[in-house]
DNA sequence: GCTAAAATCGCACGAACGTTCGCATAATTC
DNA sequence: GAATTATGCGAACGTTCGTGCGATTTTAGC
């Protein structure tokens, strides 16, 4: 029992860290094996099928987000505080040295984005938890009345989540020494948005007109929440 | 020759579609044949190895992607309007019904992002590419005193990056509905903030302290380009 | 320390993979 | 229209894939 459940951890650790690379689907089952030491078959029973195994990657690496990314927040005030917690948190964990392939869930969502399946619906419900809760925080920093009332929080957690991504991409593929620092910029500039009571009266700038000018966005950007 | 030609387009056409939806990896030969109605060696026999036939499709769609988006922004007058053309015509390429799988191009940087090799290296030339063409078309911006001087257009290229990369994902694995409107509107808050003369200057707000105040990422958002 | 259960192994399987090769047929050139 | 080249097919290759099974070793409970 206990030495199953060890071993079985043994394996998952490895496995996220393979599946990050060669992706959930790539990643087999004979490489894990010898990367672990073990047969293809005694690793095999751990799980029963493939399917399984990649199941188990998904809620290791939700586990280890839960544990690196969604706890040090918790321990944050609410509001900005929170949110910049969670989200200096969040890049780190998206770059984590030990980890290469980045972060598993951003790789195996891109991966399943279009293929249905059980590990489809896992990750829409994964993915989709984590950015309602980018939006609960900043809707939390509207109630305290340090972001502006009437905030649209949808747009605020996708931009959020937007410069996740855009560090991920930059720090993944060209090891970009900059990401860091223009992530956090991005964040900085969303936040005063996020803070300025009209973010459209700006000090007026020569505008564009033409079709651009029709297609009138603005209009639910006050969307109540 | 010319019959050649035609089949390797056809043949690179449907592959385009199923490397977005498979991976370049896990996208196969055999099904890859079945879907063009050839022979698993009659399809191989044009491209040689399985590899060249992954850069031909990055090929491809990169070919697809200039023909799509580029082409269109360089018909516009530079600056604002140049970039706010290039961006429409990016997400409607990001997120096109005749294309699942979404942009085989970002699909294919994730996937590469950490497999050294020659698809690799494709990848960080093309992105790379296209993220210094975003940073010139700002500068033109700046240059022509619509975007505010000392604009740090790197910064400026990855904040707009990001917010296609958070597009593409909340289209393809939501099926958000609403990814286009936020997409919109963050672009239109990058903008604004590019054209402010002095985005820091904001009605004073509560500023937190602690060591989110020490970071002092602030200090190299005015450097020069 | 014995025993039942859990864990692991070696081996084999059928299927799918990328790739090769020789042969037929089609297209192009003269 | 004949000669030549380009194009496509079928069968087979060696390898790797996920998976199943019986035997063997290791662990856990008494």
């Amino acid at each position: 029992m206990t030495k199953g459940a060890q071993t079985r951890a043994t394996i998952l650790s490895h496995a996220v860290a393979m599946a990050g690379v060669h992706g959930l689907y790539s990643m087999s089952i004979a490489r894990l094996a010898s990367a672990t030491d073990m047969s293809k078959s005694g690793l095999f029973g751990h799980f029963g099928s493939k399917e399984a195994l990649q199941r188990a990657i998904l809620e290791t690496a939700a586990a280890d987000f839960a544990r690196s990314v969604l706890a040090p927040a918790q321990q944050e005030p609410t509001g900005e505080a929170r949110l910049r917690t969670l989200f200096r948190h969040w890049l780190k964990w998206l770059y984590a040295e030990e980890r290469p392939g980045g972060c598993p869930l951003v790789s195996a969502s891109i991966e399943f984005a279009d293929r249905p399946g059980e590990l489809h619906d896992y990750l829409v419900d994964q993915q989709g938890t984590w950015l309602d809760r980018i939006r609960r925080m900043s809707q939390k920093a509207v109630a305290e009345g340090n972001f502006r009332e009437g905030l649209n929080t949808r747009q605020f957690a996708f931009e959020f989540h937007s410069i996740g991504l855009g560090f991920n991409f930059a720090r993944r593929l060209f090891s970009d020494s900059k990401a860091l620092t223009h992530a956090n910029a991005a964040l900085d500039h969303l936040i005063d948005t996020a803070k300025r009571r009209h973010w459209q009266a700006r000090p007026a700038g020569p505008r564009i007109a033409g079709k651009e000018a029709r297609r009138g966005l603005r209009s639910d950007e006050r969307k109540a929440e």
